[in-house]
DNA sequence: TAGATTGTTAATCGATTAACAATC
DNA sequence: TAGATTGTTAATCGATTAACAATC
């Protein structure tokens, strides 16, 4: 039951954190109280050894002979990936996705929460979208550093994306969820993760005939 | 300039090889004819010995003390990325992320065409979406076969979205993108990748204070 | 106690990177 | 030729997996 933080975690095994949440989320929900790595292994389709030696960067979480509480083992993860409140977010672009982004009902419920949204378009400045304002993105720069916003969702035209993303950054957002199709250039610490249909559909083709 | 599929191509080169694709077809569009693998490299923040070892997994498209004719390498990983045809789709669900998918244009521009659309809600079915009519899922199976369809989009709640995705296959599809919060369990070969914005938003936090 | 499963170590496997001969 | 950059090998690095003592 040590922690140890010392090490520094991998960032591989951090991105499959959330996926085991999700699953012990689900099991918890069927009313799964005690579950083993093997079983998680086997709904994951991965290997027990590897959630195991995931786990125990970041402590002793079961017990030998029986496994792991699923509710336990939920709120430990929560708390590991910083779970435990509600995260504001700032979304960029006002077009179709983010229009779907606003709707997206997942969000609020797993503690992130789009409270802000800009877009460059004179035409939809000022609009509602959702219980929202659509902001210029000229001061979208204030906005987000006044509201201490460290989450940043870009559903811009690849065309603007590095630039927004850059004002984002200096804003004070450490975190983006890039959905223009393009690769960023940001500072070393800025963490990016990348959603972009077309590349995902690419990566699939290879192995069609 | 030797062809070799002996070697099987490991999934992480062929992860990279759409990346390459796009920032190449950047630059042919910014005039760029001839690059190197370390300006190629600088842009995408990677390594270059890990761009020409990529390469060379499908042959030697360069030239020593010159590079990479861009136009000409665009065009061989559109090759080796089967991305010389059109591939038509099945999207499921009609909800506001299949509507903001529809009218997504980067598909048609990269040979994506989404052309059939489905979901099991009564009310919907028989409406317009885009240029498409909403089918019932009841006929999905025989629709998507019949069509020889290999892509298939998932737009569906959790719930649904392991059981569409088992028709999917039965019908011959090959490749789903899941935007599904669910890990699907289905048979080696079907190629799946995962879109859920909670995920990707989870695997940052980890790193915010 | 007997059975089960963890947490951890060590072995294996695979991916990245450095280095350089080949060559344009 | 001199300079540059590829394609490839070998070294390094890191991740996965197997195995098992610890222990519930």
């Amino acid at each position: 039951m040590k922690q140890r933080q010392e090490t520094t975690i991998p960032d591989i095994v951090v991105s499959r954190l959330p996926i085991y949440l999700r699953e012990l989320t689900f099991m918890a929900q069927e009313g799964i109280a005690v579950t083993s790595s093997q079983e998680l292994a086997r709904r994951l389709r991965s290997g027990s050894a590897q959630i195991r030696k995931d786990l125990s960067y970041f402590g002793g979480f079961g017990k030998q002979g029986t496994g792991y509480q699923v509710e336990f083992l939920c709120q430990k993860l929560r708390e590991i990936l910083h779970l435990t409140r509600v995260w504001e977010i700032a979304l960029v672009g006002a077009g179709d996705l983010g229009r779907a982004l606003i709707h997206y009902g997942e969000f609020i419920e797993h503690g992130f929460r789009i409270s802000l949204v800009f877009d460059n378009n004179p035409q939809k400045i000022g609009q509602r979208l959702g219980e929202l304002t659509i902001m210029s993105t000229e001061v979208m720069k204030d906005e987000v550093r006044r509201q201490g916003i460290k989450i940043g969702i870009l559903a811009v035209p690849a065309s603007a994306a590095q630039k927004v993303a850059e004002e984002l950054v200096e804003a004070g957002v450490g975190a983006i969820l890039n959905y223009a199709p393009v690769t960023l250039s940001l500072p070393a610490g800025v963490r990016v993760q990348y959603v972009d249909p077309v590349i995902h559909l690419q990566r699939m083709t290879f192995y069609l005939k």
